[in-house]
Order: C-alpha cells, then sequence, then structure tokens
DNA sequence: AACTCAAGCAACCGCAATTTT
DNA sequence: GAAAATTGCGGTTGCTTGAGT
C-alpha cells in the first residue's frame, strides 16, 4: 500500500541513494519547497513528496547535528519527556539540530532501556512496582524532612506572556544530583522564560523551560524526586527586573484555602517595575493579600489563581498518602 | 566461516490537523 | 461551508551491521 499522493506514479520506495539526494538538495537549495507534492516532479525524482519532505527533514537539511546524542542531550530528553511524554517533535524542538525521528529511535533504543535498568518506567518515570518497596522510606523520609518546605513562585518579567490555562501543579521533579542542567540549551527561542526548582536552601534543583512547566504541570508527578521546596521563573538573559514571592508555609499539612491564606509576597532582587507606575517592591512588603499585591503588579493574577484553586496541594498529598500507604 | 540475534537507524504508514480550492 | 490536498506527527516496520556462538 502507497501513499495517496503517489498512488498514480511509478514510486520508488525503500533507502535513498546518493543520486536522489543530490537531486532532491538542488532542488531544494535553488527552488525551496513550497508544495512536497510537486518537489519529486520537478527534481526528477521517482519519489513521492511525502517521502522527499521526511529524506530533507530527517537528512538532508543542513542544520542538522550529526552524531550520538550527549550525556547532556540525554538528560534534556529525559527531563522534557517526564513532562510531556512522547511528543517527541515538542522535545526535539528543545534540542537543536535533532529531529524527532533521532529523538524517538535515541529513547526508544537507549534511553527507554536505561530507565527501566534502573528500576523507572519510561513512560510514566515513576518507579515500576517491583522496585517500590525497596524506595519507599527514602521517599518517606524526603517527606518528613521537607515538612516544612515553602512553595515559592516568583515572577518578574513586565509583560510576560503568561498564558497559563487551569493546569495543576503535582509534585516536581528533581533531577538525580549527578546531572548538571544548562538551561540555555531547553530555553524555546520564541519564549525566553524558565522556570527554575529551588530546593529548601534556594539552589536550583532544575531548569525547565517555562511554557512546559506551566502547560504540563499536571504530568509532573514523580514519586522519585519528590518535594521540591520552590519554583522561581527567571529571564534567560540573566535581566532580572522583579521578583514576586509566594511563600506558602508547611502546605504539605494544609488544605489549599489555608495555604492560600498564609501566601507572603515578598520582593527580591527588585530594580524596576512595569510601566503602570505602581512601585510592587514597597507595595508588596510584608504580608499581604495575594490579590491586593498581584492587582498592582504585573503578575498575572489568572495565573496565580489557576495555581491556588488547582488541585496542588490535595494532588500533593495523595501523591503522599500513596506512597506512605505503600510504605 | 556460517549462523543467530539484537541494536541502531532510515523509512513507511495511517491518522489528524491544517491549508487550499 | 465542504471537499480535497497537503503537512505534521507518532507508531511501526524492516534493513544493515556487528557481536557472540
Amino acid at each position: 500500500m502507497g501513499h495517496r499522493c503517489c498512488s498514480k506514479q511509478k514510486i520508488k520506495r525503500g533507502l535513498w541513494s546518493p543520486e536522489e539526494d543530490e537531486k532532491l538538495l538542488r532542488y531544494i537549495n535553488t527552488h525551496g519547497h513550497k508544495s512536497w507534492s510537486s518537489v519529486p516532479k520537478f527534481a526528477g525524482l521517482q519519489r513521492c513528496g511525502k517521502s522527499c519532505r521526511l529524506r530533507w527533514i530527517n537528512y538532508l537539511r543542513p542544520d542538522l547535528k550529526r552524531g550520538s546524542f550527549t550525556a547532556e542531550e540525554e538528560q534534556i530528553i529525559i527531563d522534557i519527556h517526564r513532562i510531556l511524554g512522547n511528543r517527541w517533535a515538542q522535545i526535539a524542538k528543545h534540542l537543536p539540530g535533532r529531529t524527532d525521528n533521532e529523538v524517538k529511535n535515541f529513547w526508544n533504543s537507549c534511553i527507554k532501556k536505561k530507565l527501566i535498568s534502573q528500576g523507572l518506567d519510561p513512560q510514566t518515570h515513576t518507579l515500576l512496582s517491583s522496585h517500590r518497596r525497596s524506595s519507599a522510606c527514602t521517599i518517606s523520609n524526603n517527606i518528613h524532612q521537607n515538612s516544612n518546605s515553602i512553595f515559592i513562585m516568583s515572577s518578574h518579567i513586565p509583560n510576560a506572556p503568561f498564558e497559563t490555562t487551569c493546569q495543576t501543579f503535582s509534585t516536581l521533579p528533581k533531577p538525580p544530583p549527578n546531572i548538571v542542567q544548562t538551561p540555555s540549551s531547553i530555553v524555546s527561542s520564541e519564549f525566553q522564560t524558565l522556570s527554575t526548582i529551588l530546593s529548601d536552601d534556594g539552589e536550583p534543583l532544575q531548569h525547565l523551560p517555562y511554557e512546559l512547566l506551566m502547560e504540563n504541570a499536571t504530568n509532573i508527578c514523580s514519586p522519585t524526586y519528590m518535594n521540591p521546596s520552590a519554583v522561581e521563573l527567571c529571564n534567560d538573559d540573566n535581566n532580572v527586573n522583579w521578583v514576586s514571592r509566594l511563600n506558602v508555609h508547611d502546605f504539605s499539612a494544609q488544605t489549599l484555602e489555608e495555604g492560600a491564606q498564609v501566601l507572603q509576597v515578598q520582593q527580591e532582587k527588585g530594580k524596576t517595575f512595569d510601566d503602570k507606575g505602581s512601585d510592587v517592591r514597597e507595595a508588596n512588603k510584608g504580608n499581604l493579600e495575594t490579590s491586593v499585591s498581584f492587582e498592582s503588579s504585573n503578575f498575572d493574577l489568572g495565573f496565580l489563581e489557576s495555581v491556588l484553586t488547582s488541585e496542588f496541594i490535595s494532588h500533593d498529598l495523595n501523591c503522599m498518602d500513596e506512597l506512605a500507604w505503600n510504605f
């Protein structure tokens, strides 16, 4: 069975010969590819347009990176896959010069097996049932140690496009300690904002593109890496303007509504504010009602509400409960 | 040397989404 | 607005290669 687009033509299939590559390359370099369906006809190829497109994207494109994946790329794939799942095209966008097909193949042939050998389910990134018992004790200890954790969300970018919807936070993943993250390599060029997951002492545990964190927060739950203390949004170019910090004390022991009552808004690293004229830093000193403080800032109130009215804490507790019961 | 098996990879397939007619 | 064409994506297949026996 062939493609519908090539049913009328005599179509060659299988591996591409160097001559075919040459023809396709020469044609696209001179004419571009406005319509893939017409490319084979004008390039003199006995292929269907779909096949030409694939060959170009996966092999002939000049900006492709050759060679095996680096450890850093591998970690990026794992981190983003933990959030997005098998959305290879999306994952590949964060790896310049890599194609979705390449990422997918690498995942299926290498990473998947590596995760399984580490006792992790490659789809959910959670512990496989056969490994649960042995690690439950560690997780339980973490819960205890972090029972006074604070949850911090920070934003500092005037007019930042907070387009978040009613996504929910769950527990956030922490990378293995031996992995060094490189934020600039995974932030998308169109959206120069990173979220940084912080430990209790404010040390960054993991960086993720902001949109990945926000759009997919429901999928983040990972019993293996629990209880970050904070999330901070920061600009990739280090042009920090202001930070609004929300502290939810001891959130793991409170209901969501109670957590919202103890929100503190603090300003850090503050230098400039939005052009609405309100001095957010002054306004946010001390403990304030969140609605007041955020009305006067450029922090998107809808964004805040989506977090506060989400199932963040209940998710978290459910997850912990489940783990506790497993233990 | 011949065979088997698994890993890695390129390409295909079908479907869905988007664009064009 | 509907139909057709095109594009994009993820799952899958099948070929090549190299290691092990």
